[in-house]
DNA sequence: CGGCGAGATAAACCTACGTTAAGGACACGT
DNA sequence: ACGTGTCCTTAACGTAGGTTTATCTCGCCG
């Protein structure tokens, strides 16, 4: 059985043996972090690299005035700040959402990690999907309603978790707050409400002991104007070399 | 004289004369493209990878309703599709704001390039400030006013315009309409030039023939709660390798 | 068992924007 | 000199979503 970070960059390409191995071994030392921690803050020159393995995070920065805006979700297999082995100096922070294992991964180590080149083209298609995943959430909160916001965030976690086993038939744990889908969407959590009631009694989502339920996920794609071409789930390919 | 890549590049680290040499090869060919045309569209999955030398391009994707969503600027000395090399296909379109020159590289020189270690480094840094950049655009719409969203798009601009060399004291020429600006900051036409003449009549920015001035540059970013830190102009370090 | 805090819900009212519709100022070509 | 198109500007009015305040439901802890 591949661990969950094996999982997700084999999304983009095979990997060579003895890179699984070293993924096997890099995953190996999780910690627990609480819920509603901070895992790095602005201004941090951390010494590691984080990844998820368990529970969801964001990236949010504050304002002056207090609000916060989340930028990312970083749900398990994602890595929190890979950009820091070349950009030193965290712009935004981390935190976690629900009680979440991470790994701390060593600078040698992810120095060791691009020095192989099938190990290198999938860390650097992570970051790239997730510069895509932001380009598009620019979109979402630049140009759609608040309810096709909502509806093309629950589609976009329904996919994303699927690719490592975290949601099937349409359903997935969902453990955050009406608060905090507010502050990802640019909105108040009192319209994060009237819109959730909204598409509940559409028959667009539904919520059963905890977890979200999509109906008719085609019929919720397509009202959110979901378009997975952005995750790139698609490239997969055999070769160990990129085309000339 | 430094080309505009080479320049632009160095602002992350210096480079070894050969690389040096490299680059100023790469830019001689360059194109002339008119204002307002496609340089390529979502879907397309192109051979080489495009760099600005003159004039304002952006991404940008539309929506079924037909209305555009602006996702970054780009100026001289950025890179448009240097992802394709990864994901092969564009998830968006690029387009050119005012007439460019540009130059295609093809992929075997950027690959060429990610083997010089230096050269790597340079372009990861590249596209991981246009992923803060991105960050910060979220926010930017997410959670400022209209007023201090336009105000922080024009610090920016001033920012990036002065890396390389095409700003000063306060001033840039922008060569773009107040609906480009309402597509890329989620507001209507209306509302931008209503905006504006606030902003004017504050003296926050004035218009001298065509070019944009900042009479008083710390009031701006004051104003729109500018940071400059997502733009990572001062990781500069003399080092040729990572630190461990 | 009773109090407390977090989260969801509800209804009233308010405002920053969007929309529509109409001019006006140039720059261009004929 | 006259149209024609593009961009900027203005004003009246409409609305999506924000704000405020309050209630309700839980789970939790003493």
């Amino acid at each position: 059985m591949d661990n969950l970070l094996t999982r997700k960059l084999e999304i983009f390409a095979p990997l060579p043996d003895a890179d699984r191995r070293l993924l096997d071994h890099t995953v190996r030392m999780a910690r627990l972090v609480d819920g509603r921690a901070d895992l790095i803050r602005e201004g941090d020159d951390p010494l590691h690299v984080r990844l998820i393995l368990e529970g969801f995070a964001c990236r949010y920065k504050l304002l002056p005035d207090g609000r916060r805006q989340i930028m990312a979700f970083l749900v398990p297999g994602d890595f929190c700040d890979l950009h820091i082995f070349i950009l030193r100096t965290m712009d935004h922070n981390i935190g976690t959402l629900s009680p979440c294992r991470v790994v701390d991964i060593p600078r040698t180590r992810i120095l060791e990690m691009t020095e192989r080149p099938a190990l290198a083209r999938a860390l650097w298609w992570c970051s790239l999907v997730d510069e895509a995943t932001l380009r598009e959430w620019l979109v979402n909160i630049g140009a759609r309603s608040a309810e096709q916001r909502i509806a093309h965030l629950l589609c976009e976690l329904l996919m994303r978790l699927e690719t490592v086993g975290l949601a099937s038939n349409g359903s997935y744990d969902l453990p955050i707050t009406q608060a905090e889908i507010a502050d990802t969407m640019a909105l108040s959590t009192i319209h994060v409400n009237r819109v959730l009631q909204r598409l509940r009694a559409e028959n667009l989502i539904t919520f059963k002991n905890g977890a979200l339920v999509i109906p008719d996920v085609p019929r919720l794609k397509a009202f959110s104007g979901f378009n997975p071409n952005y995750l790139h789930l698609t490239e997969r390919n055999g070769s160990k070399e990129p085309r000339r």
